[in-house]
RNA sequence: CGAGGUGUGGCUCAGUUUGGUAGAGCGCUACGUUCGGGACGUAGAAGUCGCAGGUUCAAAUCCUGUCACCUCGACCA
């Protein structure tokens, strides 16, 4: 391609819309440009990466024996009623209707479309085990899209889903496509760690994300170097403490004028804040019940995922309660509010209050506080478990080691789905004998446009995008330092043309423009391989130089093309 | 959804406090001089000041409403 005919507009400022690296290079690289909050486009160079990164992904998906297929974005409600998750999807779900009021959806993912496809197709055993996949663009209305491709409201995902006849079948799915995982993030140059995850709302038994190490990522991971405990700090076990074997103590009610906050409850008693009780009320919707009261040790964080997760409500039927409301009904006091004297309310105790000894809690009663509290004595839990959001350095559950804290982007996620969807849609096959069984499923996602992004964050300095070679747009970009020199234009031109007969994807920067200019813009752009053409071009010297290194060295154009083949076949 | 902020040529921004009829740099066009890390000169083109009302002799500027965008929080396969 030469350069003076491509569309491409390089910026020297920072838009002002956009805060982290790989969002600004995109931009100020000319590889994507925005329409509307979160909806990106992607101009030539952008989508010549995201077609690189498909590729790899296809490769390895086929190499699995996945078979790739294409569905449409438009689903209709159905499906999701089907399923349960047209209530359950929430919010984020962009909704549409057509002119006869029916109602459909974008698809934020294709679980119902992929079950149903199969369930009127598949109706042996032979036919098992099958996966499917697709790239395509999904649609997700999310409340704050933020950082560029990172997140945003269309973006580009390659999803599959695998069809076993048994569970033992999608044990060895989804172990295969967590291997192809692995190979695909390798291949496009990330450094990234798979950990536990939770299941969200895509239902299911195990899940794994694929995280790129990433300061900017919006994942908090935890990990044990002690042994290979790694999840999502939503998803981490926490460890309760042991319990106190002390002797249980009178229950006193006690003045604690205008003392609401944990902290300023244990000093004015002088008490360690593991001797109280943190009380969180929520209000929830479309359930039995109407409100919820949360009880954890005062020094210990809510997991808002574990607290849904034990509930077994969807993440948008629950907020905090509006206190003066909840109050009326409930006895809760704000400020105040303790597991002894509330009711009509669902209450939800953390596992660690259990084994501990003479707390202190709100007494349901302004202005007071009760010591000595003691869980089974005093009151009960409707329900009991670990509902703690994990710390760094608290002990990992698997060994006990302090755990460490890492972020990054979740560029992939595998799920055990299991007949979630099977059994609400009802696809089924026949196995040897005739009888009906039900069909073992598992879904496994790429975000191709946040895995782009995320290469950018991680390969990047401050003079713009350094691709890998694996994805880069262009492997070389050859800069003429004088167009109006004929011998470096005729040299330029010869190397250009080689280059191109050998299947090398190679830029000729033959703009009218001086060469400042055009290194910086070769910078910027990431071209991996850079071979300028300047003064030495009378002699058939041209300068080689790699982005991701200071060196360059002068080559003809002969040995200048061997390096260029052998790095591209090595890394390529 | 809560809090804060910003909307002025393609981009980055000044001008708004104190109303007087729109500016700079970059980019763009033409010509000339330059030519190894974002050159210089000359001459140009380009903006209903987010939108709608209102106040006023006069509104980018003041008032009301509205939309969009950004940040933090909440939330998020």
């Amino acid at each position: 391609m030469r350069m003076s005919k491509m569309y491409l507009r390089t910026l020297r400022e920072v838009p002002a819309e956009a805060e982290i690296p790989s969002h600004i290079l995109l931009l100020r690289a000319g590889m994507i440009r925005k329409l509307v909050s979160g909806v990106y486009g992607f101009m030539p160079l952008g989508k010549r990466v995201l077609q690189k990164i498909e590729n790899i992904v296809r490769e390895e998906m086929d190499k699995k024996g996945a078979q790739e297929i294409l569905m449409s974005a438009i689903q209709p409600a159905e499906l999701w009623q089907e399923s349960g998750r047209w209530y359950e999807y929430g919010p984020e779900m962009w909704r549409l209707k057509d002119r006869h009021d029916r109602e459909f959806c974008l698809g934020p993912t294709h679980e119902e479309v992929f079950t149903d496809i199969v369930r009127n197709e598949v109706d042996s055993y032979r036919q098992l085990p099958l996966n499917l996949y697709q790239i395509q663009t999904k649609y997700r209305d999310e409340q704050r899209p933020r950082f560029g491709l990172m997140r945003s409201r269309e973006f580009i995902m390659k999803d599959a889903y695998s069809f076993d006849r048994d569970w033992e079948g999608l044990d060895k799915s989804y172990q295969e496509m967590y291997e192809a995982y692995e190979t695909i993030f390798d291949r496009c140059g990330l450094e990234y760690r798979a950990v536990e995850a939770d299941t969200g709302a895509m239902g299911g038994s195990d899940s794994h994300e694929f995280c790129a190490l990433s300061e900017f990522g919006e994942s908090e991971i935890c990990y044990c170097e002690k042994c290979d405990m790694a999840a999502t700090r939503e998803r981490a076990d926490c460890v309760d403490d042991p319990a106190d074997s002390s002797e249980m103590l009178e229950l006193k009610t006690v003045e604690t004028p205008g003392k609401k906050t944990i902290a300023e409850v244990a000093e004015f008693l002088n008490l360690d804040e593991k001797q109280t009780i943190k009380a969180l009320l929520f209000e929830v919707f479309d359930q039995e019940y109407k409100y919820v009261a949360a009880f954890i040790r005062g020094d210990r964080e809510l997991n808002m995922t574990k607290l849904i997760n034990v509930l077994g409500i969807p993440e948008h039927a629950i907020e905090f309660a509006d206190e003066d409301a909840m109050s009326i009904e409930t006895g809760s006091v704000g400020g105040f509010t303790g597991p002894i004297g509330l009711r009509n309310c669902k209450i939800v105790v953390d596992s660690e209050l259990v084994g501990a000894k003479n707390l202190c809690a709100g007494a349901c009663l302004a202005d007071h506080h009760m010591i000595n509290v003691n869980y089974d004595r005093d009151y009960k839990g409707d329900i009991v478990a670990d509902i703690k959001l994990i710390q760094e350095g608290d002990p990992c559950f698997k060994c006990g080691a302090a755990v460490k804290f890492a972020r990054g982007i979740e560029v992939g996620q595998v799920f055990k789905l299991g007949t979630k969807y099977s059994e609400s849609m009802q696809a089924y096959y026949k196995d040897e004998n005739m009888h009906e069984k039900i069909i073992v499923m598992g879904c496994y996602g790429i975000g191709i446009s946040r895995t782009l992004a995320a290469i950018v964050e991680q390969h990047h300095d401050e003079n713009g995008i350094i691709w890998p070679i694996s994805v880069a747009p262009y492997s070389v970009i050859i800069t003429i330092v004088n167009v109006g020199d004929e011998e470096q234009n005729n040299l330029a031109e010869q190397l250009y043309q080689k280059l191109q007969s050998l299947g090398v994807e190679v830029l000729l920067d033959d703009r009218k423009e001086r060469p400042g200019v055009k290194f910086k813009d070769a910078d910027l752009i990431g071209i991996p391989i850079r071979v300028t053409v300047g003064k030495k071009a009378k002699d058939g010297i041209v300068e080689y130089k790699l982005r991701s290194s200071d060196d360059s060295s002068e080559k003809t154009i002969d040995e200048a093309i061997e390096s260029i083949i052998s790095l591209i076949e090595s890394k390529g």
